[in-house]
DNA sequence: GATCGCTATTTGTCTGACTAAATAGTCCAC
DNA sequence: GTGGACTATTTAGTCAGACAAATAGCGATC
């Protein structure tokens, strides 16, 4: 993941991210309005068109909306881009709520079990290859590693990929960036991690046998298990 | 929808829906290199500094990415936000795939089943309200009017609203988009549209019933016929 | 009291110059 | 010849300052 500095290291990237995690993080408030492009590039010491491609970004992302005389201001939630993998970043740079975290996993009981049935169906060879490399690796390296999560990663993609559904697959980047950081999550509480490569090597063999039904029982067990863990590390008591 | 013209107005806009269109549809391939920001600047006559805001948006949505001396390149298919309603619409405009629309589908057939039982437990009072406002509505106008139309959004979204999931609802103006341009899609070509009252109704029925189980049920079979009725629409011989 | 037009403010666009990054190719050392 | 450091060149990135266009809000007019 060496490409993530890509967009940060430009000033309009990290102006962007800057007022991404104050909007996300509810500094500010849906329906304010930001200072005057002159007077907020100013402030932040940069010029007004950096400034201005920083605000694309984030109207692209669907977070304000600008229009002259009344200014850029901050869009309703439900306009947020909350799956795009910048804007969840940005979420995740700031404490995301428990339930934004729980409607996450929500989202991932949804749509990657029926993601592993279809997956079942239509894999080709190539897939199924990539599938196994991807378990062996996380087993190898586990999950405290970045290899290990990049695997992680890489099995759920894979997954998604092999449903041979484009707007399925968009969602990759999304349910990624949730595992991503759930596991970073996760591991910040030294809470013991279960051993998650039976549920995963289940998932696999389901797919590989092609057997949909059983696919999308064990993706929903191992997706169950992660959310519970994750439950756990973020309420000790659980 | 008077909204629709605020991007596409200003030049930026219209530049980056211009460049969209031309890359969802092929016109450029993924790896492609897109002339330097000065070249292009001159043959569409705008500004470089407008040409940029245009690429800002391309790249946020995940269309291109920029670096210096490469140029600005098409990314891999993979990376594109196929959900964004933008995006979605630039794809609509030059006549999708029949794979794509399929798996749009696909999609809807995954996310809103679980949305509607979800909404059976969770709704509150106001979102039925709206959901029964918005099927009266659509039964007064039809489906042939616009008006009809954003009834039947309307009610969709409430349904994802209702689940209380961010996540989830954030896939509602995905959603509106498929089921905006696959009803134009169906009106175009003029088989007679099954009238699609009484699915509407079953749904909202269970929802209101707070009847998990029926709710997903009904919306299965809801987002079913309109599947086969936009197939019959493309393909006319059934 | 409603309507129309004006004006001040804000984003939008343009121009042209300079900076910084990254590649490709050269040249040197071995 | 082969490897690696270096430099030239191309490209996006940033900056500054001016002018244009849109529009919300106000005020004059009827």
């Amino acid at each position: 993941m060496a490409r993530e500095g890509l967009s940060t290291s430009r000033i309009h990237g990290s102006i962007a991210r800057t007022l991404g995690v104050a909007i996300v993080s509810g500094q500010y408030a849906p329906g304010d309005i930001l200072n005057n492009e002159i007077d907020s590039s100013e402030q932040l010491q940069v010029s007004r068109s950096a400034y201005r491609e920083a605000i694309r970004i984030l109207a692209a992302k669907g977070l304000v909306e600008s229009r002259p005389k009344t200014g850029t201001r901050v869009t309703e939630r439900n306009r947020w881009s909350l799956l795009d993998p910048e804007v969840l970043a940005w979420v995740f740079e700031s404490e995301p709520s428990e339930e934004f975290l729980k409607g996450l996993y929500e989202l991932r009981m949804i749509v990657e079990p029926a993601a592993a049935a279809l997956a079942a169906e239509r894999r080709d060879d190539g897939q199924l290859e990539r599938m196994r490399k991807a378990l062996i690796q996380m087993e190898n390296r586990t999950l405290a590693t970045e290899a290990g999560q990049a695997a992680d990663r890489d099995f759920h993609d894979t997954v998604l990929e092999a449903t041979g559904n484009a707007a399925l697959f968009t969602l990759s980047s999304s349910i990624g960036a949730a595992v991503r950081w759930t596991t970073i999550f996760k591991q910040r509480k030294r809470e013991l991690p279960r051993d998650p490569m039976p549920d995963h090597w289940k998932v696999f063999d389901a797919i590989a046998a092609g057997r949909p039904d059983y696919a999308r029982e064990a993706m929903e067990r191992l997706v169950g298990l992660a959310l519970e863990d994750t439950r756990a590390a973020i309420d000790p008591k659980g």
